[in-house]
DNA sequence: GGGTCCTTGTGACGAGAGTCACGAGGTTGC
DNA sequence: GCAACCTCGTGACTCTCGTCACAAGGACCC
């Protein structure tokens, strides 16, 4: 099945046909390219292959754009093929049987969605929902599959993006069972944040573009008190808010939270 | 380091070595036979790849013994090398600065533990520690990862047992995660259980040697609450405990639980 | 400009579950 | 055979946090 069938609206598929047009053609040739001008070379997961299996690669790649809104899977669809995300934001969860959600992980560029599914033959465990307009490339199981018995290193490659994956999900398992209080998975969340997003020295600056009740479903509270949180947050002068920019003015003080 | 340097005690280390003894020497070739009297061989990560792989497997391979209370590796260590199960129970958990712990999962024959850790070559993300007398096969990092790269076949093995960790994690994140109540995760995890243990059709029933204080550890709750919880599932006729066997007499009453 | 929708902010209330404390039963070790 | 320890069971108390309800501020689209 193509992804295409994934975009849910006419009018919004106008929208995609149009981004696409960016794109150089012929497709192929884009990946590649595509690598050589990532800025997060290193992280990408195929990029530093021998030539052959870049080559392979690029040929069984389909590269798509996807709107906001656009599901690329779905929890419990039966694995179709893995995404390599090039540029954009997609959000994966999972939910309970009454709504309930609970958001895994935000991806950014370079990494690959659908893999342990994929991989593993079992149902993908998660829904990827693109947040903010995305590409990505998309390559099917069986031909994913094929190229990872031929070229070895790259299922290595394939190996250590789990074992990254996992080490994520032990991350936020933390966050979410060893807590004591809502107050203490929030400042984990936003150290780990941090951690992840903030580069440079000085003052502790990062964008944070979820709304209060994203925020929630990460660390598996409620939207309120997540409201509130912030609120005390600001009150004891650990942090600001300016905008869509997270300002840390206490780090100390929040790592001191986790210790309650 | 040689695992030998986590036995803890010389009174233990004497039982190590008598059952040492009941190994058939030399190793190499144990490993192999081990292999094909195994009850789960598929599941078993290595047995059924090219012979020479296993060959070459089998010669970086160290056996050892491990009694009750050791630990395979700690959280935060530099990864050593991984621990395929031959038999025996180990417990992985993680946990906080107070004290609080999060038991991840407990590991079966098998299971190759610190996958992740090599691979990805970050530290230990759990403590493994010895529930039962266990039989392991160590594989050093070094030698590891240099088989994995000389044997493509072996790689795509571990990237699918590291899906398959992942999905397990992901579902203990669930139980955790999206439940309501104490008494959803408790009802989430007992049918977990049942569907990875019990095997055969009729009355459900399966070992559970767990004490209420490690269950507590697993869905995050507190061990009087696992206590309170089962004294009022046994009231409301959904399950049985005989000695350290459960028995499920109202599935359907426990899935219903999850509905809520 | 006026709808509609989404996000944030706050108050009131109550149930669930963590904590503390203690006792009973079983096991292990000397 | 007694002491030490672990596991399970239960009561009482407290308090966090989820839920409901409502209002204000923005963003977006006709």
């Amino acid at each position: 099945m193509s992804p295409k069938s994934f975009w849910y609206s006419q009018r919004r598929q106008r929208a995609i046909i149009s981004a696409n047009k960016t794109m150089p053609a012929p497709y192929g040739l884009e990946i590649i390219e595509s690598c050589m001008n990532c800025p997060h070379r290193e992280e990408r997961l195929f990029c530093n292959l021998p030539p052959a299996s870049v080559q392979k690669l690029s040929s069984i790649t389909s590269p798509a754009s996807y709107p906001k809104g656009a599901m690329l899977f779905v929890e419990g669809q039966s694995p179709r093929g893995v995404f390599i995300l090039c540029s954009g934001k997609v959000k994966l969860s999972t939910s309970s049987a009454d709504g309930k959600t609970l958001i895994l992980r935000i991806s950014e560029i370079g990494e690959v969605l659908g893999l342990a599914a994929v991989v593993s033959g079992k149902a993908y465990q998660a829904t990827a929902e693109v947040l903010e307009p995305t590409q990505a490339n998309f390559i099917s199981r069986n031909e994913f599959l094929q190229f990872l018995r031929e070229h070895g290193e790259a299922a290595v490659r394939v190996a250590q993006q789990l074992a990254e994956n996992y080490h994520h999900a032990l991350s936020e398992m933390r966050t979410i069972g060893l807590s004591h209080s809502a107050g203490e998975k929030l400042a984990r969340f936003l150290l780990d944040w941090i951690a992840e997003h903030h580069t440079g020295n000085g003052e502790i600056k990062v964008k944070l573009t979820l709304t209060h009740e994203e925020i929630a479903q990460m660390i598996g509270a409620s939207r309120e008190t997540v409201t509130r949180l912030f609120t005390d947050f600001k009150k004891r002068q650990l942090l600001q808010i300016r905008g869509s920019t997270l300002v840390i003015r206490d780090r100390a003080g929040l790592e001191k939270i986790l210790e309650n």
